[in-house]
RNA sequence: GCCCCGUUCGUCUAGCGGUCUAGGACGCCGGCCUCUCACGCCGGAAACACGGGUUCGAGUCCCGUACGGGGUGCCA
């Protein structure tokens, strides 16, 4: 039975979609898209004071970029606090729950008491079982879940396998603030079941909290959902993943130029494995995907690996698509990044023409732009001062005698300029690099670059030629 | 402090008692290719945290220690 399959993905919305928020998306989507199930999306807004219609918006947005599309409108939880309230109730009413009249100062007391006793369960019960007759008039009550003190709770979650808890080390928590707002963990277990939520693939951070849920389950007579806990991603260094190194929006490594089929597989690989592979398509994630094979230990993030499956994704990629991602781009880079005139449309037809070359040495799609910055300079070139050197006396003249022989191809393709170039080299007697190398720093101001008859050609004759005779002499 | 979880090359991981003199990938080092740089290809260095058990046999099972992570909120 795994037709019915339905995952959610529940970020509140307090700030942009990290690398660690997209990953649980992507396995609650790559879940639900393998077994024919839907995967919804529920904002956790019920901290109304804590969530942002730009956090919003760089979330929906974060995963439409990443190609990870919900179904259904997405559900925004304080929409439903009615809802919650009614949950809450039918628990006071069938003595589930209780009112809590405790003071921030009482809560504190506990607090230490149970520090200093060494216990984990920090309120002590002091309103459970006490008459509300006694319940101060000037103070509003908080409403705690009236859990089990006996014996244990056990979950059986799908990766990090069977957590038992015991129940006294689990206090009752607070399902209702004294400003009557439902608090995160009643209002999952409420929209968890109504939205018909089968499994609950989420971060390792609510492994305790599915424990307190399940009894609020047990509680409500719900039947709880499978339960996946994602291991936390980690920086390079082992801590806790911090912007330095990683716990970027996912748009910020848009801009860095990687691709999202590069970052899908790079994060599907990050803690899930398929034996040796390394290489996904999204067809064979879905495919494969499962939640056993989930690492219980964190994982770290590391760039060079996201680079490298960067890097082979842009090797795989369509021409024209790429530079329509690089072009994309370039009103979000610093202006240092961006090629100059890049609103001429023949330049970006030019870099489409070297795209095979340069597509092959790109490790991001920013790559792409620096790499095929010589279509868009404009003559007289800037050279960087290895590019100088190259054009020594020696040099230009060596680039002096190809004028002719490229101003005499009929038809301008990479064959016959390699043929034209080489059949000088023969009857100069000079080695291809000896003319290579100042013809390369000649035509892009630069000693790196695709292979030169690429860079010759995808310049176009007029250009290429007018190139030359700057430097030549 | 207390509760829960984890620990295989630098990193991501394969391994589910004998096939492990531990495999793959990234990174690193060396070589080949070569018009530069890449790509590609070939080769190399590199790990079972530690200590006890269980077993004919342990990376694989159990216990402990160390280390790491998460939780311990009227945040989610």
């Amino acid at each position: 039975m795994t037709k019915g399959v339905v995952t959610r993905f529940a970020p509140s919305p307090t700030g942009f979609l990290h690398i660690g928020g997209a990953r649980t998306a992507l396995f609650n989507w790559l879940y639900a898209r393998g077994r024919g199930g839907r995967m919804l999306l529920r904002i956790e807004d019920t901290d109304r004071k804590r969530s942002t219609k730009e956090a919003i918006d760089a979330i929906l947005d974060g995963m439409r970029w990443l190609g990870l599309e919900w179904d259904d409108e997405p559900v925004y939880q304080h929409t439903r606090v009615s809802r919650h309230q009614e949950v809450v109730s039918e628990l006071l009413e069938k003595g589930l729950a209780y009112r809590c009249y405790a003071t921030p100062e009482e809560l504190e007391e506990m607090r230490n008491e149970a520090h200093a006793e060494g216990r984990t369960a920090v309120y002590n019960g002091l309103w459970r079982d006490r008459d509300p007759a006694d319940a101060p008039a000037s103070v509003e009550p908080a409403v705690r879940f009236k859990g089990p003190k006996d014996g244990e709770t056990v979950i059986d979650d799908q990766v990090m396998g069977t957590i038992t808890v015991a129940n006294k080390d689990l206090d009752d928590l607070i399902i209702q603030r004294s400003d009557g707002t439902p608090t995160y963990n009643l209002a999952v277990v409420v929209d968890d079941h109504d939205m018909g939520v089968t499994h609950a693939i989420r971060g390792a951070d609510h492994l305790t909290n599915a424990s307190r849920q399940a009894q609020i389950y047990e509680a409500l007579g719900w039947e709880a959902p499978v339960f996946a806990h994602v291991p936390l991603i980690h920086g390079p260094d082992g801590a806790k993943l911090s912007k330095r190194h990683g716990a970027l929006s996912v748009q910020a490594y848009r801009t860095m130029g990687y691709l999202p089929e590069a970052l899908r597989n790079y994060l599907v690989r990050l803690g899930w494995s398929h034996g040796d592979d390394e290489i996904f398509s999204t067809d064979q994630m879905i495919e494969w995907f499962d939640l056993p094979q989930i690492g219980r230990s964190p994982a770290r993030f590391d760039f060079d690996k996201l680079e490298n499956l960067n890097a082979h994704y842009i090797r795989q990629g369509d021409d024209q698509a790429l530079a329509d991602c690089a072009r994309a781009l370039v009103g979000e880079l610093s202006s240092g990044e961006c090629p100059p005139n890049a609103e001429n449309d023949e330049a970006w037809e030019k870099l489409v023409t070297a795209m095979p070359g340069l597509k092959e040495r790109a490790k991001t799609v920013a790559d792409i732009l620096n790499s095929g910055r010589f279509v868009f300079v404009a003559r007289p070139l800037d050279f960087d001062d290895k590019a100088k050197a190259l054009l020594d006396a020696d040099g230009r003249a060596v680039i002096q005698g190809l004028v002719d022989p490229l101003s005499a191809i009929d038809v301008w393709s990479v064959e016959n300029i390699e043929n034209a170039v080489r059949q000088y080299a023969e009857r100069a007697d000079l080695k291809l690099g000896k003319i290579a190398q100042p013809l390369r720093a000649a035509l892009t101001g630069r000693t790196v670059s695709p292979g030169i008859f690429d860079v010759v050609f995808a310049l176009g004759k007029d250009e290429a030629i007018a190139r030359i005779v700057d430097q030549a002499g």
